[in-house]
Parts: C-alpha cells; structure tokens; sequence
DNA sequence: GATTGTGAATAGATTCACAGCT
DNA sequence: AGCTGTGAATCTATTCACAATC
C-alpha cells in the first residue's frame, strides 16, 4: 500500500493487538526493526514471506467440484497470496471434463489422482467433497505423499502420518455467532 | 449415535482433548455430570444447546448469490444444526429471481434488505460478496438490525456498535498449511 | 525523542490430584 | 471401583517497563 515504515504499535492497531504482542511475535524470528525508527515495511514483508513458508507458490489440487469446490477454484487473490489451484478431480463422470477456474482447468477423474499430484507437484489437498466421502478422499490425498489438507466437509478427520488436516467447519463459525447473540 | 452416557475421557479423546479440560470446560457452566458414573448424554446434548444458544433454529440471511453464497445456502446439515437460510439476496439484475437453496428459494434484490430482514426475522446475515463490497454490505446489515455476520471476502471488516463480525478467511488457513509444509 | 528487543511481572490456561459422590 | 468437580500447582501467554539504539 506504499508504506514504507511502520511501528509496532500501528502493526498491533490493525489487527487489534498489543504493540508489545507484536514486537515479541516479530522478534522470535530474528531482529527485524530498528530501534527508534521502525520496520522497513518491504524488507519485512520479504522476511516473513520466507520465514512463514509463503515465498514461493504453493500448488493446490481441489477434490470434489461441486459448488464449494469450484467456487474455491476461482477464489479470487489466490495467485497473489502465492497459491495455485493445478488440478481439480471429481468421481462423478457427468463432471468430468468441465472447465472449472474460469476455464483455465477442466475436472479430472479422482481416479487418477496419483498421477495428478505427481504430475504437478500439488503440494496442499483441498477436500470439497460430501462428509461421509472426507476420511476417505483424506487417506488417498495422503497415499500419494500430500502433507497437508483443508478440509470443508463438516466432519472430524482421523490423521494418518504426518499429513496434518485443518478443518473448516462453517457450522462451527455460526454457532459462535449463535452464542453472541444471546 | 445412540450413546447413552459417556465420560469426561471419552469426550476428550473424540475431540484430542485432556479428560481434565473437558470436565473444566463443562463445570463452567453448571454441575451437569454424575459422579461416579460420567454424563447423559442426551440430557447433556440439551442443556449445551440451550447454554449455547442453540436450542432454537436462527434464520440465515445471506448476502451474495455467487458461487460461495449459493454453495453456503445449500450447505449440508444446517437445518439439523438449527440454522435456516431465510433469504439469499444480491445485486445483480440477472441473478435475482434465480431458484436457490435447492429451488426453496430465488433470489432477492439487495435493496430490499431491510424489509426482507424485517419480514424473515434473520437473526444472522453472511457476506458472500467481493471483498470490495464486504464493508459496505456489512454496514448495510448492521443498519438492518441483525446482530452478527459471518464473513468469507478475504478483507478485514471495521466493526461499528454492536454488530460481532466473524471472517472466515480462505487465504489464512492456506498459510498456515504452508507453514506446515516447512 | 522515538522505537525496538527483552527480562521481569502479571495474567491466563491447563493439568494434577484428590475429596466427594454414585 | 469409577467418575465428577475443583482447589492447587504448573505451564504458557501477554503485558510492563526500560536499556539499547537510531
């Protein structure tokens, strides 16, 4: 946004913390700031990137292309935050060969998801798929050496290995809003 | 599930909890367990609920009919959870009057958001527009009256009175797979 | 004069461990 | 004998406050 510098304390303002949280969260990777001056925002932001794992693009593959599924394909700043969508898979043949990510991809067949993955290297799965097909699509992105899943499915995955899975579960968002409002 | 009574350790291991945390967890908020024995199950389900503020279903208002709008307000499992999409709104001409919801509903034109909250009784409204309009829209909930919001654009929503904004950010949770990827 | 980085102080969350109940 | 509810102990996170630096 074409700020140069910025303090602790108008880092914390943004997100609603403490100047102090920030400084102790920043300096537990290293010295960043200069002391009366500031961050140097761009150098900052080129630090984090890379000690946050977020240097360069990560590819993801979506299985399961129903509607969140391919809303998420399009989902817009991915590319700028450094994710790419490189393959959606579905099972269902009506669905194959439809052009998805504003026709950049089209639906593959999650029968050949091996080969998809180690074709184009997809490093993150993301399971759009119904609850009770999520432990099982979860055990097949793991057999073919994925090492992370976001799951959307309102269901709790059994891990394996050391395939970590971060589940979404939108029920659980609006029942923390169900409680605001009593 | 059928499960009549159940144990602080049970529950805990459902969840990769501490037996410990879940009785801590569950004694705030009265003495619901039987010593020696463990919990009821359905009376204990009950009593969450109503704690909780679930006991009653809370009408859904959700703004934006795109891909992310029309996947949420078919979303499996929200009418079992006590949540009711009452109204899918959005701006464009083309999309309003379009069936939603598995044909339940159409959509509704954006400007009357007022009067379609007053009539539906919507208790909490979900932005599932482009981040470039969240704001707006959410302050145009706010205005309406609804008392919570639930928001998937990728932006940061400036909170006014009363009105709890929860984000439910894509790109975030992406980032802390990445992380993991290190 | 301003701001960082950080040890010390404080606050908060989790676990331990056991009295009390079934 | 088994399990809850909870005070005490421990562990973790946050804030304070200030020497070091620009």
């Amino acid at each position: 946004m074409g700020v140069e510098r910025i303090s602790s304390r108008q880092v914390a303002e943004r997100f609603g913390l403490s100047a102090a949280q920030m400084r102790k969260d920043l300096a537990r990777f290293g010295e960043f700031g200069i002391r009366g001056v500031g961050y140097d925002v761009p150098s900052l932001r080129k630090t984090l990137e890379r000690v946050l794992g977020l240097a360069d693009t990560h590819p993801l593959v979506i299985v399961g292309a129903g509607r969140i599924g391919t809303a998420l394909a399009r989902f817009p700043d991915l590319e700028s935050r450094n994710f790419r969508v490189v393959a959606v898979v579905d099972i269902d043949p009506a669905r194959i060969g439809e052009p998805v990510a504003d026709g950049r991809l089209r639906v593959q067949d999650a029968s050949a998801l091996d080969a998809i993955v180690a074709s184009t290297g997809a490093e993150i799965g993301v399971l759009a798929v119904p609850a009770e097909a999520a432990q099982d699509n979860y055990e097949q992105l793991a057999a073919t050496g994925i090492r992370a899943v976001l799951n959307f499915a309102p269901v709790q995955i059994q891990e394996v290995n050391d395939v970590r899975v971060k589940t979404v579960d939108l029920l659980i968002f609006l029942e923390e809003l169900a409680f605001y409002l009593l």
